[in-house]
DNA sequence: CCCCGACAGTTGAGATTGTCAATTATTGAA
DNA sequence: TTCAATAATTGACAATCTCAACTGTCGGGG
């Protein structure tokens, strides 16, 4: 199988010592896919940043700052600011919890869901363009190796 | 086919806007790889990029700064930075391209490519630990799968 | 009940990375 | 010879990552 490269030099000299190194291959793709959301989102004034974290107040999760950052992967710091951007423009709320007054529920507001389902129609476009070379099943696939790699559990 | 879980909500309440995204896989799968690849490499002084840097320098290829940065998906600027801060430790040089004055090669020192050996164990020890969860046919497939996106051609 | 370790959110700082414009030296082709 | 294009560099600025410190709240043991 997969006999159709000359295995060595596929997109010119270099690759020898990183071009089958998943790690690069992961930080490059990765590369591309951030670049076309960004340009994508970018036209309605989100980045994949901020996209992602008005997807997670928008779909009735009602996620903590906390949630947001375990889930995305980031620093409790980075959520503040998302989160204060994204509430100054009137797209999500920082609601009271009266279960546990430390924590805020971050919910998306009627003006952040209408912004949410325009943003997912130019996201879809971006990953259509990224994946392009990959089948819906290939897309499967590689949906759930990488499952076990962001999500070891 | 993998009916092992739920579908709904593998890990917490989250997951239900992103959790089959692809980009969001990419994005939170290299998450856990250059944290892992910045901390093996941390003991020996490198960071993922400068060994990447490194490890280009010292295989061969005889990369110019511009290989470098079309390879590496990095602006021109940054492998300035980049080569700079190798060079002052002695473990790459700028190589004058007789063929072309314009351009430098960059290529490892002795001290660069010994280093480089070093790095490559920790590399491979940080790769082993978040693909950990793959088989080998599996870390085959998703290297094959993730060559299609990170090298559109 | 009170104390206290743990947690959520926030602020601030500094390093790293991403992006872009402008400049210099050199190339290659008209 | 002239000139558009390229490689490397510098500089600036935004975005991201990482950490430490601080406040308010929670939850449990004494």
């Amino acid at each position: 199988m997969s006999a159709e490269q000359p295995a060595v030099t596929r997109k010119g000299r270099l690759s020898a010592a990183l071009g089958d190194d998943l790690s690069f291959l992961l930080a490059r793709a990765n590369a591309y896919s951030l670049a076309a959301g960004n340009a994508a989102l970018a036209t309605i004034g989100l980045r994949a940043r901020s996209y992602s974290v008005l997807a997670l107040a928008a779909d009735g999760s009602r996620p903590t700052q906390r949630d947001l950052a375990d889930f995305l992967r980031l620093d409790p710091s980075q959520v503040v600011a998302l989160v204060d951007d994204l509430q100054t423009r009137g797209l999500v709320a920082r609601e009271a919890d009266p279960a546990d007054r430390r924590t805020n529920v971050v919910i998306a507001t009627a003006a952040g869901r209408v912004l949410y389902e325009q943003a997912r129609v130019h996201a879809r476009r971006a990953e259509e363009q990224v994946f392009a070379r990959l089948s819906p099943s290939e897309r499967e696939r590689l949906a759930s190796l990488l499952q076990l790699v962001a999500f070891p559990d």
